[in-house]
DNA sequence: CTGAAAGCGCTTACAG
DNA sequence: CTGAAAGCGCTTACAG
């Protein structure tokens, strides 16, 4: 493996001049940078990343923060991981992906050992560990996901709010006031994921607004148990003409629960969902639906992120929320009853 | 942030000391390491990984490079991609994430700038790019995926003839001689992945063994056909009495498609299957089937890798092929036709 | 067992 | 524009 002296004595200039030219932060003239290209090209040379890491003190590497709790973690999280993946490497830089179970522990290693120069914590809780470690070891840090308290971190989430209010708004537009909503399990509520409380919230503020009533009901946590609970709403379903999905199992399922019952869609009871990009284009989800963008909130994670490598240690800041704006596909899945 | 001369200063020794007793390497008297270890906890101090990496030319760091060739794979390579991580930081190894488009270039680029020690390359094909690049840089890899011609690199994957013995066995056992195939789709075989190749032809041929008949047939692509393929497949079954599954969105579209057909399982049609632990495990698909177990497969694959990275350069080993046992999980979805 | 010295492969003021 | 020197924070023969 060649090395930056082996390029300066091939080219006969020295090594900082070599190095200017890789840097590209000091003037070279024309011949001289021709030469050392010419040389690198010869040896197949590359900079050794470390090297350069232990001289600029950066190792453009991001860590990915991960904590799966249960094997449908896996499935959800993987738009996320393989966007901001992608964000990343657009950006010139590369991923370290953090999935130990203690995420404190691995937040402390990684960033005190310095592997990497910023982090992005995914599946943000309101009462989150990870936030505080976060911010005391004082290293650039975004969240997805925006926590009741961010404790002074920048913050990317879709605009649950907005959600919400679209998909009232649909609803309502065709004349349904009286809805059912398949919510989050009671311990994904307990366990206070941010966008489980904030869908969960605007969408109840947003009907109540709206003067419509909406009939909530919890997932359960075990999947065998899912077919039941929502055959059991569907049929108890009383004047409703309408659900709202909140739980990625119950999307991919509840077909089957509707032809169990003896319901079609839009027809007998129509349906909206909110759920990830990625679930829908692979089981080709039939909803009407607000998609999880992974791709454009990865994106603007990482922007948020190389924003604040990118200024000075010194700078004083204000924190950065950024509530991206969601988008309804509509697929025809709610019955317009006002004519 | 406290460097290993800080250390040595407050313990009162050499800097090689301190090092001592940070690799363990070499012997140091107890009343020295522990001043040594109190100045450690006091400074608070952790060894730059950055500097280590560059005075040992070991990063402690593996590559994993998946592919995405759809949003499907996103899902499907989410179990693999953590559980290769947690077993990679269970031997102290971090993980670089590495989903560029061009996986050539993100292996090279990699590789030459010493990032990482080692790679595993997940969805491995049959006449797979990068494996030409993986030897001719003469890095450890192992590679999540046993296709044709390993290329003299080191594989894992699941022992798809065992499996489609135990699957072929299982029916034939229970009374079934006529079968029918959802396999893969056109697409993929084109693709040329090695575990749908494998598990395809193995099938094919312990079937043809077993004198039973088997009436394959791809699903689409496109999820939004499959329903009525499978549909279709279901009602054109003539004599057959059971469906063997390849295919994660046809085992969990077919619940829908068996109620559309008016049959059920196992009275009117049996089902097995072949898929992931975590879509079992988040879908609670009621089929028996043999889980690819990917927590056993990663930890298998990280191990070898390993085995690879202690070695010395100049070790002239084999090529290693780990095909591991699949286990059958019986959720009697076949009916015994026999008594 | 302990330490002084050299080296890993870069970058970056500082002179010239 | 170019180069000599120092430094990033470690480890590792080599002496003692």
């Amino acid at each position: 493996m060649a090395t930056i002296g082996d390029v300066a004595r091939e080219a006969g200039v020295s090594r900082s001049t070599v190095s200017s030219v890789l840097t590209g932060r000091k003037p070279v003239t024309p011949p001289t940078r021709e030469r050392i290209e010419a040389a690198i090209t010869k040896l197949n040379f590359t900079v050794n990343h470390g090297a350069r890491a232990l001289a600029t003190s950066r190792t453009m590497v991001i860590g990915i923060v991960v904590q799966l709790h249960g094997p449908e973690f896996a499935l959800a999280m993987a738009p996320w991981v393989f966007e901001l993946s992608d964000a990343a490497h657009a950006q010139g830089y590369d991923v370290l992906l953090l999935t130990d179970s203690d995420a404190v522990d691995a937040i402390k290693r990684v960033t005190r050992t310095r592997r990497v120069d910023g982090l992005v914590l995914l599946s943000v809780r309101d009462e989150d560990i990870r936030l505080r470690v976060v911010s005391s070891l004082d290293i650039p840090a975004v969240l997805l996901g925006l926590p009741r308290d961010s404790r002074g971190v920048d913050a990317v989430d879709l605009d649950f709010g907005a959600a919400a209010d679209r998909l009232i708004q649909h609803l309502h537009d065709k004349g349904h006031r009286d809805v059912l909503f398949a919510r989050r399990s009671v311990k994904m509520f307990a366990s206070g994921f941010a966008f489980v409380r904030r869908f969960n919230d605007a969408l109840m503020a947003r009907a109540a607004e709206a003067g419509m009533r909406l009939q909530a009901f919890h997932c359960p946590d075990d999947p065998e148990h899912l077919p039941s609970v929502l055959e059991q709403a569907l049929r108890d379903r009383g004047t409703a003409t309408a659900l709202v999905l909140h739980d990625d199992a119950a999307a991919v399922l509840l077909p089957t629960a509707l032809i169990h019952t003896g319901l079609s869609v839009p027809e007998d009871i129509s349906v909206v969902s909110l759920h990830s990009t990625e679930l829908s284009r692979s089981l080709a989800l039939p909803f009407t639906s607000i998609e999880s963008d992974s791709a454009r909130i990865s994106k603007a994670t990482v922007s948020i992120l190389m924003r604040r490598l990118a200024e000075p240690e010194s700078t004083e800041r204000g924190v950065v929320h950024e509530l991206l704006t969601p988008r309804l596909t509509d697929r025809g899945s709610v019955k317009d009853l006002t004519r």
